[in-house]
RNA sequence: GGAGAAAUACCCAAGUGGUGAAGGGGCUCCCCUGCUAAGGGAGUAGGGCUGGAAACGGUCGCGAGGGUUCAAAUCCCUCUUUCUCCGCCA
């Protein structure tokens, strides 16, 4: 959520800089300001009568002692009473209201996001390695998956439906191994591990920047009994439990930085992405990843962005795969994020880089729609912290950028040596 | 899922319709004391919205949301959470 006051005070500053998403928001600031302005008239105007009320009302039982009619006050306050009422159901329609717009605008792009009309204009910022080369002819993973029994879509397509997987022997192995290598490096840098629920309430939807604009996105849970909606949503990612562990706290200036990294399935729906990544495991219904979570104060969070995305990089440097980091340009950035610098890694079968992490900072905006805020001394007003995440990595593209880029000519795959003691095997074969 | 009890500040806790939401602990400051302890005094309800250049005001906050009333921590309704017990269950 923006903040309202930059808004009514610099509504054309707001507007450009929206604009920069190649999306206009013209309208929704024009309205926002308009029901600002009647929402503050009528409600100075109730609060004044509300004084009024209060005063009166500590008079009465004064009268009452003193033996005196109360009848005639009475009667005024009861009108005075009823004005109140119907002027609060107004002002609480605006401020609803009011809310809804807010809500509905995404975050502004920060300055150093390169501006641009989509993810056509994204800026690489450096690269890891060397895209492989092999003396053979490659296979894409889920033509490897198959040949080593290690994936099986089919069988998920019949017990479940498309874009979900089953995996077999050493590929679920495998799999969990990338998990507990990760989210060990994780916890050894300084993340404290946290394992979150994979269903959420609204408010923490709405806290993280999923709803109310994405709802077509997300999993709801509806009971089974009465088909009646739950409320609870299952989780796009470990961001949205673990940002709004911290919903309405004020934290101390010292707990700062606060680093959390927590392994989750994720479920998305996909809407919109029908016939894209068909095969394979690059775009699934549910998947596995580790997330990491910060929460800092405003002057360090540039700071913490690069080393966040230096975190998330260090786990694809200990398992050997070639990456660039990509800053996203400000028409292809998420809703709520200020800047984003992607880690794309080196997939054989896409011969390109695909997006294995997101790594973001929010600045306040996230922290305004939870209400997450720190003192930054004792006896001093909370402010906003800020919030960053960034995958440490999607696990299930993970296993997909090892089993083509360890791919051997007679079919099997090298196990990096980083996962060999999660494994116990240093190769996946026939 | 069922029955009962509870939710007030950093902590404990009083408060069954009416003029400032008691009291204690803790914390901060002051006095006393050579220092410490003990003792005495004062302060300590967060946060939002809002008016104002500021000083300083107004308003809403007793788990949440509604309702009754001139007036609600207090009465009524719905919900959430916690505790005790029963049922079911990995």
């Amino acid at each position: 959520m923006l903040d309202i006051k930059r808004i009514r005070e610099n509504p054309e500053e707001v507007k450009a800089k929206l604009k920069t998403r190649n999306a206009d928001y013209d309208a929704y600031v024009d309205e926002i300001i308009a029901i600002d302005a009647e929402r503050r008239k009528i409600s100075t105007d109730v609060d004044s009568l509300k004084a009024q009320q209060n005063k009166v009302s500590k008079q009465i039982p004064m009268m009452k002692k003193n033996g005196e009619d109360t009848t005639a006050v009475m009667a005024e306050m009861k009108e005075l009473s009823e004005k109140i009422k119907a002027d609060d159901v107004k002002v609480s329609e605006l401020e609803e209201k009011q809310k809804m717009l807010l809500l509905s605008i995404p975050n502004i792009p920060s300055d150093t996001t390169p501006v641009g009309k989509d993810d056509s204009e994204n800026v690489e910022i450096r690269r890891w390695g060397e895209p492989t080369k092999f003396d053979f002819e490659p296979k894409a993973h889920w033509d490897i998956g198959k040949d080593l029994d290690i994936l099986d879509p089919e069988t998920a397509s019949k017990v479940t439906g498309a874009r979900f997987h089953f995996y077999k022997k050493l590929g679920a192995k495998l799999e969990r191994a990338i998990i507990s290598y990760f989210l060990d490096t994780h916890t050894e840098n300084g993340y404290t591990e946290i394992l979150p629920p994979y269903m959420v309430n609204r408010a923490s939807m709405t806290g993280t920047g999923q709803l109310p604009k994405f709802e077509q996105d997300a999993y709801k849970l509806v009971n089974a009994e009465d088909n009646k909606d739950t409320d609870y949503f299952l989780i796009p990612t470990a961001e949205v439990p673990v940002t709004n562990y911290h919903r309405d706290d004020i934290l101390s200036a010292e707990q700062l930085p606060i680093k959390y990294c927590a392994y989750s399935a994720c479920f998305r729906a996909e809407a919109g992405s029908a016939g894209r990544d068909t095969r394979g495991l690059i775009r699934q219904h549910q998947f596995n990843k580790v997330e990491l979570v910060k929460f800092t104060t405003p002057e360090s969070s540039w700071d913490e962005l690069e080393s966040l995305t230096k975190d998330a990089e260090r786990v694809l440097q200990g398992l050997g795969l070639p990456y660039r980091v990509v800053a996203l340009s400000t028409g292809d950035i998420g809703f709520s994020s200020a800047k984003t610098y992607d880690i794309e890694v080196w997939m054989p079968s896409y011969n390109r880089y695909v997006e294995i992490s997101s790594c973001s900072n929010f600045v306040d905006y996230q922290a305004r729609r939870a209400n997450i805020k720190y003192r930054p001394a004792a006896g001093e007003k909370p402010q906003l912290v800020h919030t960053l995440n960034g995958s440490g990595v999607a696990v299930g593209r993970t296993v997909a950028a090892i089993l083509e880029n360890y791919q051997q000519a007679d079919g099997s795959v090298i196990i990096p040596e980083a996962l060999r003691r999660f494994m116990g095997v240093d190769k996946i074969e026939k």
